[in-house]
DNA sequence: ACAAAAGTGTTGTAAATACACCCATGC
DNA sequence: GCATGGGTGTATTTACAACACTTTTGT
């Protein structure tokens, strides 16, 4: 799997937030990048064929194992600033040692996208350019490369305000899940504590969950009831919005 | 004036929705091109050395005069599809008479903007690409060059979405307007009619309006206040949001 | 039997909606 | 004086927020 730039646009490349729920914690995917041991957002570049929604499916499934995922441009990063190297990466490239890294020297404007995934259908891989991947709470994450960790507080700061008009979960939860999970991952997202009847009053209005039978057992105290989402009317709602705040 | 194509940056432009209010009518700023005599929205390329918000306030100011506009990125438009050249342009450029045309001929990543600014200000002017510069009302436009029509309608849609959670205006309506003035732009943007007094009573609940001791008279019928917006509270508003929808 | 989590219900307040009435102004 | 638009007010419904009690489960 050999790099080749001159199938690439020049100027342009993407960066995408891929977002996963586990253990009742938001997690965000990370590649451990070669030279500078630095953290950095899974990214890429765009093929001369493709819409930039394209070239980041293309880039997620790389990285992930996953077709489909649903994912949606967020930001325009264009500081020129923004695409400095990092010094250990800056002498590989002027060594010449690594003729694939010369593509990095230029200017890049980066498209944001954030994606959410099934955490546990994920398979991470690195790409070319890092030697690691791997799953970090938003909470404990170290520090990112170049501007990631501004990527990545944008994407948040765009969920956030776009919870409050369209549903979430469908991607990122299993297909069956309680009323406790939906709602921690509600928290987790807005960083505040919500109430638990007051919640489920909410969400069951909006008419996007099927109430199960069953309930999941093996946890310790009362077993909650599952759910799963009403896709129809979840997908309604994704287009047409749902009503106010939270 | 000449164009010089080693400044920009390749395979990026940037387009960009200017709406105006006037005659209680949501105007956009377009330019009717040469060669083809399409209406196109007014855009532009990025500088080596810009942010494409720069770059796009630069823009802006060329077309406008206007410094210090109101404008936001909205989507990426990026469909390899989209920058398929009108025939009529196709000629002049293969002829190679026009050798500043050469540049269009490759395919653009457009970033869309949409900006808001005073109509009464504004002194349209067009671009090397075009001999002529209109306001038109929305709802009267011709079609649009290429994707633009389709660019408009997502900055429109986009600006509905952003209604419900903040204010507009004071980029759009003069220093001193009437709360039926700003009662039309909120109907024309959503499309829909408002309640006269339940508007009122929600747009004052914001506390983002001064209601003055003046009364705009020459009118047919009652004249009505006028008000000017609490800056401080707008600003606060644009930031932090206001509350639920419409 | 107890602690902790989950199911279900009530109540007060604020906001959104749907109206009605009176007042100014130009013709 | 009358049509039209504008200022102001009220009653009803709906949504939100705060809070209490009961039930289930593992230890």
């Amino acid at each position: 799997m050999s790099f080749k730039t001159d199938n690439y646009l020049e100027s342009v490349s993407l960066d995408c937030v891929v977002f996963g729920f586990h253990d009742n914690q938001l997690k965000v995917l990370l590649l451990s990048m070669k030279y500078s041991h630095e953290w950095a957002l899974p990214g890429g570049f765009v093929c001369k064929d493709e819409s930039v929604e394209q070239a980041a499916t293309r880039v997620l499934k790389e990285r992930t194992g996953l077709d489909n995922i649903f994912l949606k441009q967020f930001k325009v990063f264009s500081d020129p600033e923004r695409s400095v190297l990092n010094p250990a990466v800056k002498d590989v490239v002027e060594s010449g040692e690594n003729t694939s890294l010369e593509w990095f020297n230029q200017r890049f404007i980066s498209i944001g996208f954030y994606a959410f995934v099934d955490f546990t259908k994920v398979v991470p891989k690195p790409d070319n350019f890092s030697d690691n991947a791997e799953w970090k709470s938003i909470g404990e994450k170290e520090a990112l490369m170049m501007d990631h960790d501004f990527i990545l507080q944008e994407a948040l700061n765009t969920l956030r305000e776009q919870l409050n008009y369209q549903p979430i979960g469908y991607n990122l939860l299993p297909d069956k899940f309680t009323m406790p999970e939906l709602q921690k991952l509600y928290e987790t997202i807005l960083d505040k504590k919500l109430d638990r009847r007051n919640f489920q009053r909410r969400i069951l209005s909006f008419n996007i969950l099927n109430k199960l039978e069953e309930r999941k057992t093996g946890g310790a105290h009362k077993s909650p009831f599952l759910y799963e989402f009403n896709l129809v009317n979840y997908k309604n709602a994704l287009k047409n919005g749902l009503t106010g705040g939270w």
